[in-house]
DNA sequence: CGCCTTCTTGACAACCATCAAGATGCGTGG
DNA sequence: CCACGCATCTTGATGGTTGTCAAGAAGGCG
């Protein structure tokens, strides 16, 4: 289905299709289909069924879940090299949450019958995928406890710190978060509303910490959000 | 190092060790190691080296995570079957919470190596490996969603109603909850505080809904309790 | 039988969500 | 290129949910 050398690179270098010998990279290039979506546009929604695996190229994914009362939180962002729609994988059968795009995204898909007839030939890719899935759990198990034990000033540390790991860039102001992010989408994910985002950042804009302009934000002194997660309140 | 047959149908039907040929079930037998550990007593603690792997076979574990200040949340109870120490499987270096024994526990345990060497002989360990995973990671992000954006009375119920699902038996009162459980326990799997708990565990207890004797928990009305986990507030 | 853990209930206050209104800034179409 | 409109952001005021503090009751275990 999709042919070329850099396609190849571009799997092996992604973290379920990490540690292969080339020929089952090429097994697994071979039965992709690829596929664009636009910006704002729908991969697929809460409650479908999970047939269907991904893998981002370019560009960025956000996975959302909702409520019965349309009350929503963003369960994470996805950006090139990272799987998306691990229900396929683990045999769930329908996906926990709603995923679309935040920017224009190339993809790489499966069917979940051929992935995992894939990683039943070869175990390492399911290794992998357990890596994977070990280290979102606990991340999400982390922000349990937060939300459960924290103050909404300290989540937001915690939270900026997190996506400045997962899609930081260092420039010379310090790291910016390297997709547009509004202040409704922070509050989504570290678990209050835009309002106190708001207040939060502009007070710690006030103090030098970190900067926004328009749905991108910039940490200017890390060391100082570090501290402020661990200062016993 | 673990004998006899009976351990063998034991391994059979526990969730990382289905659905796999007589002669793997064997193979991981063979490799196993036995332990006991009474009530009362940690497994591991959180931050140690991520070094071993069990599954329960009688007992009750308790996953605990603790914030620097001290405060902490359950991650899980593990009843017969289940699998403990999901780090060892994951490749993740320490674990990421402590595990304690609710009851006097049996245990089968692994070194890292070991079982991370069976899944890549077989993959299906692997693969079931990653079910377990996704169902609990799955679960952790819905926990992640109600504290974010439900009341404490609600999550209150959908947290007594999961206990239910996990470890409830059925009784003619109505489903026990089968292992003992403190307010102060409850209030750790549902975010809120012993006494909010109290609070809304007695309120209950007035309209026949539960009913409650030192530790142990009776639904009486499962069904009014799923109607308040829907209803829109 | 007595101590200690667990549970209940009340009073209070703080944190943060909600409501409200205005400011800013980007994109689009004229 | 400019201006209008809409989305986003800021800031203030208020109130409710729920955590915190306090003290006593209940019940099991040694």
């Amino acid at each position: 289905m999709v042919g070329g050398q850099a396609d190849l690179n571009i799997l092996a270098a992604t973290e379920i299709f990490r540690f292969l010998p080339v020929e089952t990279v090429e097994e697994a290039r071979s039965l992709a289909v690829r596929k664009r979506i636009a910006k704002r546009t729908v991969l697929y929604h809460q409650g479908d069924a999970a047939d269907t695996f991904y893998v981002v190229i370019v560009g960025r994914l956000r996975a959302i879940q909702t409520a019965p009362d349309g009350s929503q939180i963003a369960l994470r962002y996805l950006g090139p090299g990272e799987l998306a729609g691990y229900a396929a994988l683990s045999g769930i059968p329908t996906y926990p949450g709603t995923v679309t795009a935040v920017e224009d995204t190339h993809l790489f898909s499966w069917s979940a019958h051929t992935i995992r007839q894939l990683m039943g030939k070869h175990a390492q890719i399911a290794i992998n995928a357990l890596a994977v899935l070990g280290t979102r759990y606990q991340e999400t198990q982390t922000r349990l406890r937060e939300l459960s034990t924290e103050t909404v000033e300290r989540r937001i540390a915690h939270t900026l710190m997190r996506l400045a790991q997962q899609a930081g860039r260092r420039t010379a102001q310090g790291i910016e978060i390297c997709f547009p992010l509004s202040r409704q989408d922070f509050a989504e994910l570290a678990g209050t509303t835009l309002h106190t985002v708001s207040r939060t950042l502009s007070a710690w804009e006030k103090d030098g910490i970190v900067s926004s302009t328009h749905r991108y934000i910039v940490i200017h002194r890390p060391d100082v959000l570090e501290q402020l997660r661990e200062d016993t309140l």
